[in-house]
DNA sequence: CCGACATCTGAACACCGTTAAGATCCGGAC
DNA sequence: GTCCGGATCTTAACGGTGTTCAGATGTCGG
């Protein structure tokens, strides 16, 4: 039994596995599930016993990715030298685009429009962890605390992800940590130094889109 | 000939329509090639006499949307009130949320993986002007804008595509545009207080991934 | 030993992007 | 006016895709 055999131990996980490599070697979406099928030794129908579809087995991928992501970027915060809260923060968003650079499809997929997996860690709540941290050492007001986490996260994502899609060049990694670190530190300065957007009393409008721009045509 | 004439009189023109209105309905992958031929009135090898690929035609349709995006842009900066050059950028980014919000499935696709179209209007130079249009205006030292483009670019396009994908959730559209306002103002006033981020010498090493991070595992 | 159960197989379906060969139409040269 | 060349579209086909379904195969508790 144990050369092939009929019950393959981990089959879900085995084809994660085979996916999560498929992603790194062709791309996002330049795999088939017949394909990781066939790589792991078993017909196309057999992961349909583990996955009800080719999407619920990438959303499962991103939300093991993510996992990892959010792990890593909590390392990344605890090795930040000086225990400084703001060192801390540029410290994981450079990992955060770093990781991004590094593996490209991966990060892709991992980031697709899926609704996240419930309950398993993800990067946006270490930088939440980390705001905390900064604010309970003074280094933000609890009055911008709300929301900062958007600010942070958008600002990190949105370098990872235009340096992922060949949207922005840099020349070398360390521009590309330098870069990283500037923005977190412009967005987090900024924060502090603006007063507060305006609550507003209501937030809940028609929620139509009334005064939307509408390019559409 | 007024009916079903033979030679389309653009069908290049026809199929690209045609698949941005399928993007819209179905999302940017929800549709295929064969699609967009039929409900064009063609067969589907006729669109292989235009674009040489699905792919292609995937390119082409960014570029169309995204210069219509940049002149959009560019409109909504020239109409912020008051003409200051900070205004502007708050507008300009907030139109650039908004865009994304209103219209995700056609942003995500515009935004793909693609190299971009060489020759056509990009919403990153109309950040770019209005960046150089702060400086002049005093609103930034010369010494902190190289590079700023990429700043607030980042953190616009990370807010646009976190909400555009479901990543993060915001109470109806002016929670949306508090939000692009409050990032855009954050980075500006966050880029114009900070020195510089040391240009360095020389900046390319050895560009290996050398020190790079690797979760990979 | 046997039956229940999870697991995987193999064949099939409709659809996809893409290619090749041929029919059709248009515009310009004579 | 006629004819021809080239652009334009059609029909047919290829291999590959996600997905389904009936059945074969292994495992395990009784």
């Amino acid at each position: 039994m144990s050369e092939r055999p009929y019950h393959h131990g981990d089959l879900a996980g085995a084809l994660l596995d085979a996916a999560e490599s498929l992603v790194r070697e062709r791309g996002a979406d330049g795999w088939s599930l017949r394909e990781v099928s066939s790589r792991v030794g078993v017909g196309p129908s057999a992961a349909y016993h583990h996955f009800a579809s080719r999407d619920a087995l990438v959303r499962t991928l991103s939300g093991r990715v993510l996992a990892r992501l959010a792990e890593h970027l909590r390392q990344a915060a605890a090795r930040a030298r000086h225990a400084d809260p703001r060192q801390r923060l540029v410290a994981v968003g450079r990992g955060y685009v770093r990781w991004a650079v590094a593996d490209p499809a991966v990060a892709s997929l991992a980031f697709g429009p899926h609704h996240d997996e419930p309950g398993t860690p993800h990067p946006r709540d270490v930088l939440s962890a980390e705001l905390d941290r900064l604010v309970t050492a003074g280094g933000l007001s609890a009055a911008a605390r709300p929301g900062a986490e958007v600010a942070v996260w958008a600002a990190v994502h949105g370098l990872a992800t235009l340096l992922r899609d060949g949207h922005i060049r840099l020349n070398g990694p360390n521009a590309v940590d330098r870069e990283a670190a500037r923005l977190v530190r412009a967005v987090l300065t900024g924060l502090a130094a603006t007063p507060h957007p305006r609550p507003s009393r209501t937030d809940h409008r028609p929620s139509g889109s009334g005064s939307g721009a509408g390019i559409t045509g």
